[in-house]
DNA sequence: GCGACAG
DNA sequence: ATCTTGTCGC
C-alpha cells in the first residue's frame, strides 16, 4: 500500500519531539471509517533483549468474524532506542516498510501503544495513522499519561482517560471481566467512541484485542524460529 | 531536585 | 519489550 514520506526518521530525540509537535495538529478525530469495514489489521514488533534486530508483523482479519485471513512479516534493524514518548521513532520505520510492501490496505489498523494519549498528543497510532492515511487505533496495555476512574468490573465497562486540563485523551476499557483495563485512544481518522467500540468488537476471549494479540503472537513466533 | 515513563 | 517458575483465581 502507498505510504507518505512526511519527514526524516534518522533524527535525535530533540528533533523527534519537534516533529511530533509539528504533526500533532494534523491528526483528525473525525470518523472516516467506511460504512461496513471488511478488513481490519493488527501489528506489532518483537525484539530480543540486547539486539537491534526487530521482527515486524501484520495480521489481517475479517472484520465480522475476526478470523485471520492473511499475515505479513519483515525483519530489520531498530535504529532508535526505546525512549518513553518516542516509541514511533523506534518501531515506525520497520512497520511502515512492512505496510508499504502489502498489496492491499486494511480499513482500520490497531497498534500496540498509545494514540492521542501521549504527552504531545502524538503516540504511535497517530504517527502511523497519518503516514499510512488509514483510520488507526492505539490500544496500550499500560498508561503513559492521563488519569482515569476505575471502570466497572464487567467486560465492556469504560471510563474516560483525561489530561490534566480535563480534556479527553482516550478510554480505559475493560476488555475482559476482572482483568486490568486497556487504554484505547484515537490514532487518526476516528473518534473516541468509535475507537472504544471497535476495540470491544475486536476483542474475543482475551484481554488484548484479536488484531494486536495475533500480531504479537506472529512476531514472537517468527523471531524464535529465526535461527540467526 | 524528584517521580513518571507506551514498547 | 524480554527474561523466566511457580502460583493464585475464575
Amino acid at each position: 500500500m502507498r505510504v507518505k514520506d512526511l519527514h526524516p526518521w534518522d533524527v535525535a530525540p530533540k528533533e523527534a519531539r519537534r516533529i511530533q509537535e509539528q504533526l500533532a495538529p494534523k491528526v483528525s478525530l473525525k470518523n472516516k471509517l467506511r460504512q461496513n469495514p471488511k478488513l481490519i489489521a493488527g501489528c506489532d514488533i518483537s525484539t530480543s533483549r540486547f539486539s537491534k534486530t526487530g521482527y515486524a508483523g501484520v495480521v489481517l482479519l475479517d472484520a465480522t468474524t475476526l478470523a485471520p485471513v492473511d499475515e505479513f512479516h519483515l525483519k530489520g534493524e531498530l535504529g532508535f532506542p526505546y525512549v518513553p514518548g518516542l516509541l514511533s521513532f523506534r518501531e515506525g520505520p520497520l512497520l511502515i516498510e512492512l505496510f508499504r510492501q502489502m498489496p492491499t490496505a486494511p480499513d482500520l489498523i490497531f497498534f500496540d501503544g498509545q494514540g492521542l494519549a501521549h504527552p504531545r498528543r502524538f503516540g504511535l497510532a497517530c504517527h502511523m495513522g497519518l503516514v499510512l492515511g488509514v483510520p488507526a487505533i492505539g490500544v496500550a496495555k499500560s498508561l503513559l499519561t492521563g488519569t482515569f476512574a476505575e471502570p466497572g468490573t464487567d467486560k465492556g465497562a469504560c471510563s474516560p482517560l483525561l489530561a490534566e486540563d480535563g480534556s479527553r485523551l482516550g478510554t480505559a476499557v475493560r476488555t475482559r471481566t476482572a482483568c486490568k483495563p486497556v487504554f484505547v485512544s484515537p490514532g487518526h481518522a476516528i473518534d473516541f467512541e468509535t475507537a472504544a467500540a471497535w476495540t470491544l468488537r475486536a476483542t474475543g476471549k482475551y484481554r488484548i484485542p484479536e488484531p494486536t494479540r495475533l500480531a504479537h503472537s506472529l512476531v514472537n513466533r517468527v523471531r524464535k524460529s529465526d535461527a540467526g
